[in-house]
DNA sequence: GCCAACGTTGGC
DNA sequence: GCCAACGTTGGC
């Protein structure tokens, strides 16, 4: 099994909006290593860092799980929808994006500050400057770390 | 809202 | 295949 942390803008899609639609699939990804990573590496019960970036403050607000393996993501295929891709196809699909359920949201996040903080936590990528990646590997110790600094 | 860092595009 | 220009991300 592994472990990830997926990046979502808080007022986009927040914690809270999957915890309301209990699973949602995770389209509109335009970047290729993040493609990459959910159709090829990431599975059904696979575990995730939900983290708001440009949000008040930024950190991971809680937990979700992968719920179904990599399918076409059918936003690229919708004219005059805000990630329609002209050159995809149904035939030889571009883009692809996994099924993500909710498992749980953290009373209080644990913010990036408080990741940056932690010795035991260096390097994740998320503390990197710069770091653009929206789907990002974690490995299972950071994961477990994050989950204990959020009790 | 600013701006540095990054990924992508497109001309050559 | 290089690289400048451009658009986007994301912390602050």
């Amino acid at each position: 099994m592994n472990y990830w942390l997926m990046k979502s803008e808080g007022d986009c899609y927040s914690i809270d909006d999957l915890k309301r639609d209990k699973t949602t699939a995770w389209s509109g990804v335009r970047n290729y290593q993040a493609r990459n990573f959910m159709r090829d590496h990431m599975k059904k019960g696979d575990m995730v860092l939900f983290y708001h970036s440009n949000s008040k403050p930024t950190g991971v607000y809680g937990i979700a799980k992968v719920t179904v393996n990599a399918h076409a993501d059918e936003t690229q295929f919708k004219k005059n929808g805000e990630y329609y891709d002209p050159k995809s196809t149904h035939e030889n699909p571009r883009w692809q994006c996994v099924d993500v359920g909710f498992v749980k949201k953290f009373k209080e996040p644990v913010t990036l500050d408080q990741i940056k903080f932690e010795d035991s936590l260096a390097g994740m990528m998320v503390r990197n400057r710069g770091s653009r990646l929206s789907i990002q590997p974690v490995s299972e110790k950071h994961f477990k770390i994050i989950e204990e600094l959020a009790k």
